[in-house]
DNA sequence: CAGTGGTCTAGACCACAGA
DNA sequence: CTGTGGTCTAGACCACTGT
C-alpha cells in the first residue's frame, strides 16, 4: 500500500477513535506531515480522500475540520459501497442470491440495444432474464443483454453466481462504471408471474448501461423490484 | 482560474475537436507538460479531471487513451450535471419551472423528521408543499422540511424561485451534498388531485437529505412524480 | 532494456480569513 | 500581520509493460 492511503487510514482512524476533539480544527498539514514523517503534499493527498469520504471539510484560511455526524453515525464508507451486482450487494448482509433462470439464449440485437451497446445489428448478444431471489422471497427480475464478442464464456454456472466476478477474475477486465435511470412503471405479465405483485402494484425499474476501463459498454439491464422490497440509494457530492 | 483547470480545458476541447487521433495514446505527460510550459504534476491533475470526466483513461506502462464513446456521443459533464434543485434542473433546457405553493408554515417536527435532520423535537422547522409546474403541466410535489434555526429567512418570494440560490448567495453557506433514497409507492390523495394522475399510476419518490459543507443537514425532503414524465439518472464511477 | 504512468519530496508563492 | 489551505515547480525513484 502507498504512503498516503496508509497515512488515510491512519487518519480515519482516528477520528472514528475521538483522537482530535471536533471542537478545534485538526492539527495543520505541516504539523500533520512532520508526525507521520512526509511531504505535506502528501499529507494533502491523505487528507483528499479524507474530505471526499465526508469525514473532514476545509477552510481557506482557518483550517480543517471534523464532520460530526460522520463519525457519530457508523455510515462509514458509504461512497465506496456504490457496487454494481446484487451479488455483492448483498453480501454484507449475510444473505446469499439465488437465480432462478428463465431465459439465456444468444440473439441479433434490437436497434435499441445495439445503440446502447455501440455495436452493429449483426453483433450477437447474450439475451438473459434471470429471477433473483433471497431468502426464498422473489426480489427482482433483472434482463440484462451482453455483446458476446466483448465477454466471452458466459455459462448457466457464471450466471447462477456472478457476472461481474467473471468479468473482473476470469477475463482479467476492468469496470469503469455504469450510467443508470431509474424510474416507477407499471408491472407487466412476466412481473405478476414471477415476482407474485398485483395489477396495480407499482413496479421500480433501474436501466442501466456499464462501461468498462476503456469506455466500452459490456452490458445493458433492466432491473425491475418490487415496490415493497427495494429502494435505490445514492450519495451525491458536490464538486 | 487555475492552471490545471486552463490546462484541462483545453486538452478537453482538443480532445472534443478530434486533435489527437483515438488509434494511439495522447502524448505522454512529460511531452504534454513542456507543451504546456507547466510541471508534470500540474499536467497530471488537468489529465486527472478528464479521467474522472470519464474522457481518457490509463494504462500503466503504455500511456493514456482516449476514450472513443466519450467524445462520439455528445454526453458531455454528464458527471458535473448532478444539481439538486429543481430550477437548475431546468435551465439547461430553457424551461423554467412555476411553483404553486400549497403550504408553508412554521412548525415542530416530528420524531422521525428531527432524527434525519439531526436537531431537537423543540426545534422549530419550516414545513413547505410546493407543486412545481413546468410548461403549464404539473410535474411534482415536494414536500419539504427545513430548520429554522440553520436557515433563515425563507419568504414566498425564495420558495417560488430557487431555495438553493438563497442559501448559497443570500446566506453564504456551501452545500456538501445529499443522500437520496428513491422508490416506486402508490398515489395518496394529494398526488391525485394535483398532479392529476390515476389511482392506479404509480409515483416515482425521491427521499432527500442535503448537508452542508460542514456536515449539518439543512434539508429534508420527498418529491413525488409522475412516473410518465420523470425518471431519475445517475452516473456511477468505480474508484 | 526503454518508455510509460504513480508516487513522493522540499520548497516556493498565492488567496483567504481573523486579530 | 500571522496562519491556514491551494497551487505549482523541478526533480527523484518506483512499478508496470512490451521489446
Amino acid at each position: 500500500m502507498v504512503k498516503y492511503e496508509q497515512i488515510s487510514n491512519e487518519m480515519r482512524k482516528r477520528l472514528l477513535d475521538g483522537f482530535y476533539s471536533t471542537d478545534q480544527p485538526i492539527p495543520d498539514e505541516i504539523t500533520l506531515a512532520n508526525q507521520f514523517n512526509c511531504s505535506r503534499m502528501t499529507m494533502k493527498k491523505a487528507l483528499d480522500i479524507l474530505v471526499l469520504e465526508g469525514f473532514l471539510y476545509r477552510k481557506r484560511g482557518h483550517g480543517t475540520f471534523i464532520v460530526r455526524t460522520a463519525i457519530q453515525t457508523n455510515k462509514v464508507n458509504v461512497i465506496s459501497k456504490d457496487s454494481l451486482g446484487l451479488s455483492h450487494l448483498l453480501k454484507g448482509k449475510g444473505k446469499i442470491p439465488a437465480s432462478k433462470i428463465i431465459k439465456f439464449n444468444v440473439e441479433f440485437p434490437t436497434e435499441e440495444i445495439a445503440a446502447h451497446l455501440s455495436i452493429e445489428m449483426d453483433t450477437p448478444i447474450y439475451d438473459i432474464i434471470r429471477l433473483r431471489i433471497v431468502d426464498n422471497e422473489p426480489y427482482v427480475i433483472e434482463h440484462t443483454y451482453i455483446p458476446t464478442t466483448i465477454i466471452q464464456g458466459i455459462s448457466e454456472k457464471v450466471l447462477s453466481s456472478s457476472v461481474y466476478s467473471h468479468i473482473k477474475d476470469n477475463l482479467g477486465l476492468t469496470i469503469a462504471g455504469s450510467h443508470r435511470k431509474i424510474r416507477a412503471c407499471k408491472p407487466n405479465e412476466l412481473d405478476q408471474e414471477y415476482l407474485g405483485c398485483l395489477q396495480n402494484d407499482p413496479i421500480l425499474e433501474v436501466e442501466q448501461v456499464c462501461y468498462l476501463n476503456n469506455g466500452v459498454p459490456f452490458e445493458y439491464s433492466f432491473s425491475r423490484h418490487r415496490y415493497d422490497k427495494f429502494e435505490f440509494t445514492t450519495v451525491n457530492i458536490r464538486r
